[in-house]
DNA sequence: CGGGCCGTTGACTCTTGTCAATCGCGGTGG
DNA sequence: CCACCGCGATTGACAAGAGTCAACGGCCCG
């Protein structure tokens, strides 16, 4: 079984129960800029939800993610602090959004996307750039998940990471969200991490939720 | 010629041969560009190469792809007559493209790009439009490399080829190329399409790159 | 103290990959 | 015209990597 039907317990209540419309923003209820603060696995909006806003994170991560009739999850990308997510060509969502622990996040109306028709301004450059880099990483992603191995694919994503949390790795996620975002089981993460334990390449504190990487070089091999 | 076809000619050529030449200004965006001939697996553009085109495909199909140091590659997207791409966020192209079989595609020059940031209107939204089919595609094809299994993998990529080409398939390119495309090997391909004839789905004639799809609903079932 | 999560580990299964043989077709040259 | 060759595709036997199922341990929190 995957690890997204298994730990159903895990998923957003909302996924499980059905999603009452009222209880999502009103479509005219979020002024520009407004803050929106979210515990841990509440939903920020469902597949399918009308595209009336996109987001950007102010602290905390957010999961992007879609899921097969079955249960199947696949997490698109993980949003930290001053990413923009939720920006999607259609008029409706085909990923919903969830923040992985508490988290803050800006909502902006999508007609500000608008902007770029008529803006040079730099917020609509900043929207665009947002959006090549999730085509960038949607695209490097589709290779690691079509063509790497498990070891890999962990290596990969711990230097992601550190890249972008600036050299130490402090995982906001749970195994489980690890696992899809990298099309693998929560077992197999463990076990790869466990394995670049044993290889020296990196130490994995008690927490559990900390990653020191002790050998770059070794993982920058990995990530190929 | 079927709704999905025309839809997907549609774009391209409101992004390029608009009806509308007098709204775009003149020198930089691009002037109808030039058309090249193509042989089977002729190198468009290679990882690395400097962004300075995008194309469009006239005829036959084009493959981009991105390679693994050890030379596993991973098929990003097939583009058929109509389609464009090369387009990227960098100055670099992060993917090869090569030409599937015989092919013909005319250049434009990347620098009628720059109208996002100096917002010229028409043009501007739909170059960002195609950029989000770009993400789209990107999107659903993680969900398929992560979570498919093999024949499921296949299933969906005979129904998106099928939406594409107005109903029938007639595969352009090889099993080597849809294997790396949908992260499996040519054998896995090979069997996969077997075991889809043998539960009577699909019918693969002596030719073996035509498909007729003789159960559509059971192809569905298997897309999720 | 007890229960629920989360993560790890082990034993086993199974899908997919690997390696190798074969088939069939199309082109080529005797 | 036909034998030969090369390539792409299929098939089979086997191996291996990842998934499944299950047990366990630590931690947090009531």
């Amino acid at each position: 079984m995957h690890a997204a039907v298994a730990s159903a317990a895990a998923l957003p209540k909302a996924l499980l129960f059905g999603d009452a419309p009222q209880d999502r923003p009103a479509p005219d209820a979020a002024p520009v800029g407004s803050v929106r603060v979210l515990a841990k696995d509440e939903e920020i909006f469902a597949e399918g939800d009308c595209t009336a806003f996109f987001y950007k994170v102010i602290s905390g991560a957010v999961r992007t993610s879609k899921l097969l009739t079955d249960g199947r999850r696949q997490i698109d990308a993980f949003h930290l602090a001053g990413d923009i997510f939720g920006i999607e060509p259609g008029a409706e969502h085909r990923f919903s959004a969830e923040a992985v622990g508490p988290a803050k996040v800006v909502i902006y109306r999508r007609c500000s996307l608008d902007a770029l028709a008529s803006g040079n301004g730099a917020f609509a450059r900043q929207v665009v750039q947002a959006m090549m880099r999730s085509l960038e990483r949607a695209q490097n992603h589709m290779l690691l998940l079509g063509r790497k191995s498990a070891v890999e694919k962990v290596a990969t994503f711990l230097l992601d990471l550190a890249a972008r949390q600036g050299g130490h790795v402090e995982l906001p996620m749970s195994r489980c969200d690890i696992a899809d975002h990298l099309g693998l089981t929560i077992e197999t993460v463990s076990r790869s991490l466990t394995q670049l334990e044993r290889d020296r390449v990196i130490e994995v504190p008690a927490h559990r939720r900390t990653i020191v990487l002790r050998d770059g070089a070794a993982l920058r091999r990995l990530d190929s």
